[in-house]
DNA sequence: GTCTGACATGAAAGTGCCTCCTTGTGGACT
DNA sequence: AGTCCACAAGGAGGCACTTTCATGTCAGAC
């Protein structure tokens, strides 16, 4: 852990080695810690959805964020997409195993952050009770 | 899953139901999905450190975003800070109870993204030979 | 012709993380 | 005075994510 080392690239190439697992960690972040991919993944893990269909699960999502996400799950190996030249064409988006995999961590990581929301609520309240000039919200 | 409602304001409050999990891992990402946090984490689980000691530690991280990164995570209650009236002054980060509750899980990240790192770097190989067009990296 | 459904994409503006550089505080030392 | 150590904070710019709005393609229906 002291010897980790990140070169930060544009695209944040972990170093691969054994010895640096927080590598990693930064890498996977980097991959499902944007607004929008880990629900995404978590909505898949239902089952295969339709454009629509996933747009309708995802309160909030735009068309817009909805396509470019899917592409990089898509990118990463994470989803497939497949197209069924219907009319009007049919697109549908499902979890490959890679993305399954994690979907078990991902539910651990919901379930560790419900379990400790409120511990995590008093703790802010109270460091900004104590710390009234620090805006880092 | 299907009926998940985030209402996206600043703060990011969870809607905190039980059937919504995703809120809650959306929760955890803006948490530690940051770029230095998680490696703040994984270096303290390693035990208490000085603020040099994890700048050291931490490789590429200046010394302001230490500082910010601390800050959040104290805030948090991930982490706590130790000032000593000391000259020169001198101040511990450690990681809490709930800090330390995080770590095997940052752990299995950590682990299954080393594990498939390979499959995702031939799956963008594979999607950008099949899409020159689409610049997403 | 227009409209619809289904989905992808382009353009521009907003936001905030991140970085770099600088300054500050409090002693101690030269 | 200057420099050092230890750490915190300020200011500004860069960049990418995010959002909003608009446009596009392809058929089919009216």
């Amino acid at each position: 852990m002291s010897d980790s080392h990140i070169q930060v690239t544009a695209s944040l190439d972990p170093c691969g080695l054994d010895e640096h697992p927080d590598c990693g960690i930064r890498d996977v972040l980097t991959r499902v810690g944007d607004k929008w991919s880990v629900l995404v993944i978590v909505e898949l893990a239902s089952g295969i959805r339709r454009f629509r269909e996933l747009q309708r699960g995802i309160d909030g999502i735009s068309q817009r964020m909805l396509t470019l996400t899917v592409r990089r799950l898509e990118r990463d190996g994470l989803v497939t997409r497949t197209v069924y030249p219907t009319v009007p064409a049919q697109v549908t988006y499902e979890l490959t195993a890679l993305g399954s995999s994690l979907t078990h961590l991902v539910k651990q990581l919901a379930d560790w952050s419900l379990d400790h929301r409120e511990t995590i609520g008093r703790s802010r309240a109270r460091y900004d009770a104590q710390h009234p000039d620090n805006e880092i919200h």
